[in-house]
RNA sequence: GUCCCUAUCGUCUAGAGGCCUAGGACAAUACCCUUUCACGGUAUGAACCGGGGUUCGAAUCCCCGUGGGGACGCCA
């Protein structure tokens, strides 16, 4: 048997954190096994579903480098399929039509709570044999009504949670389809998975609840029933829920805050999922060691510090070039033209291994761009009669210096020598002339990339 | 309220009855490196929710509490 996983978003919103390492777990599974990774879009909710959020959902995935082998599936799609299964279920007696108003529903539920039950319906139109049911009243469109049984249990060995299992009685009798015709979400996935012969099911733990009904109406229908893996939620850096209003951000959103999808990809991976002590690796040999036994059944807090350590990790192994296409792309968003000089894959290579994000990579870059002129404060700090008279004479020798690195140090050292200073003393003024600010990579390598032109016109500038 | 899930350092986790005086990582602290700031290196502090069982032996198995989460829709 050949694997088969689905990653099933309804369209409502971005694909946000919780929902990529779903999609991501759901992906290695199949990788892992040679199967095949399936996008559906559960998009059942009309008032909900935008095509703005499934294109979101697309340029997520995308981001994450998370390929699909099928689909998209839409389920507004699949309508002509869903009512033919109910007409099925219909003939064969394991579903029904009921005819009782929400606001009547809503008034049982209402007294049930208020004696301390679980509110359900009541199986007032469940036809029962040698039970007389009601007389249809005329008019009303009647929903569709699943006939759940009502004895014994169902029970699943969730293949993160271990054995679950619930009572029958439990289950009431769900609609699974609208009075307008219409199928409901916990009656399409079952057609889906069925029809699409999904073989794990690997998703949030906040369908533990459905997987129950799911099963049941798998049965009713002969299906096969797939295994189940249900994965916990991601909570926030605080330990609260994610939700729209509270911290559930995009994973664009981390694209847009400078993270390397690999680092992302790390992250997920670990939160919430492990093998062994190991930290820090790819994407290739996760999918080689991912299983699902090693899924943690309890809730993760996301930590953004491990993220940006991981994420600094990332940079450091970065290729030059593409960090220099980083900057590029981030300063320019600044109305920064970064043109071939200073060379960004050289002022990539200076900053690459202090920075945690790409932001702070173009943050860094930004002054070899823009001449900024060093605040007063700092001027007066650094800028000491002694220094400026170290700087001059460090602009004399600067003019005629071989523009190499070993040979600038070297410049720098003769002129330490000269006016008697310690390296600091000329180091720090000269960053501050250089680049507006008092800490910078070795200063030596610094000039080497700036060049000498805007060197000598910089240090014109403050002297 | 009812049902379901869950519980190891601040955080992510290792741990499948003896290998655990509980390991790793992030963060924290200290020191080292150093041309500043970082990076890096070394070291240190830091946890088995509580109570009962089972067993020669429990972080690991069972029960009860407590905390946290989820579900109870003609949403997905």
């Amino acid at each position: 048997m050949t694997v088969r996983t689905r990653f099933a978003p309804s369209p409502t919103g971005y694909l946000h954190i919780g929902g990529a390492r779903t999609a991501l777990f759901s992906w290695a599974y199949a990788r892992r096994h040679g199967g095949t990774f399936i996008l559906r879009i559960e998009d059942t909710d009309i008032e909900r579903s935008t095509p703005e959020a499934v294109q979101a959902i697309i340029d997520g995935m995308q981001w994450l480098d998370l390929a699909h082998d099928e689909g998209p599936f839409y389920q507004m799609q699949r309508m002509y399929r869903y009512k033919e299964v109910i007409e099925q279920m219909l003939a064969a007696g394991s579903a029904y039509h009921c005819y009782m108003s929400p606001e009547e529903l809503d008034h049982i539920r209402e007294a049930q709570r208020a004696r301390g039950e679980k509110p359900r319906y009541d199986g007032r139109w469940r036809p029962e044999s040698g039970k007389a049911l009601p007389t249809p009243p005329s008019g009303v469109q009647p929903v569709v009504r699943f006939k759940n049984p009502q004895q014994g249990a169902v029970a699943w060995d969730d293949l993160v949670k271990g054995r679950i299992e619930f009572a029958n009685d439990e289950l009431d009798d769900f609609i699974i389809a609208r009075a307008d015709g219409t199928p409901t979400y916990n009656f399409c996935v079952v057609v889906d998975d069925w029809d699409m012969r999904i073989t794990h099911v690997i998703r949030g733990d906040d369908h533990v609840n459905n997987t129950p009904r799911q099963i049941n109406v798998l049965k009713a229908l002969g299906a096969e029933v797939p295994e189940y893996a249900h994965v916990s939620m991601i909570l926030g850096d605080d330990g609260q829920k994610l939700s729209k209003r509270h911290g559930a951000v995009s994973v664009m959103q981390y694209d847009e805050d400078g993270y390397l999808p690999e680092a992302v990809i790390n992250y997920l991976a670990r939160l919430g999922w492990s093998h062994g002590d190991e930290e820090v690796f790819s994407r290739e040999q996760f999918v080689q060691w991912f299983d699902l036994a090693h899924i943690t059944p309890s809730a993760a807090q996301f930590n953004t510090e491990k993220l940006n350590w991981l994420n600094a990790h990332y940079i450091k192994a970065a290729d030059d070039g593409r960090l220099a296409g980083e900057i590029r792309k981030r300063l320019a968003a600044q109305d920064v033209t970064v043109g071939d000089h200073p060379d960004p894959a050289q002022v990539a290579a200076l900053y690459k291994e202090r920075v945690a994000t790409l932001n702070e990579l173009a943050d860094a870059a930004h002054p070899f761009y823009v001449a900024t002129h060093p605040a007063a404060e700092l001027r007066a700090q650094h800028f000491t009669e002694p220094a400026l008279a170290a700087l001059r004479e460090l602009r004399g020798r600067l003019a005629a210096a071989e523009w190499q690195r070993a040979a600038l140090s070297q410049v720098l050292k003769d002129t330490l020598a000269a006016t008697g200073l310690k390296m600091p003393q000329v180091a720090i003024p000269l960053r501050v002339a250089l680049l507006g600010q008092p800490q910078s990579p070795a200063i030596d390598a610094v000039l080497e990339v700036l060049g000498r032109e805007d060197v000598l016109g910089r240090l014109d500038a403050v002297l």
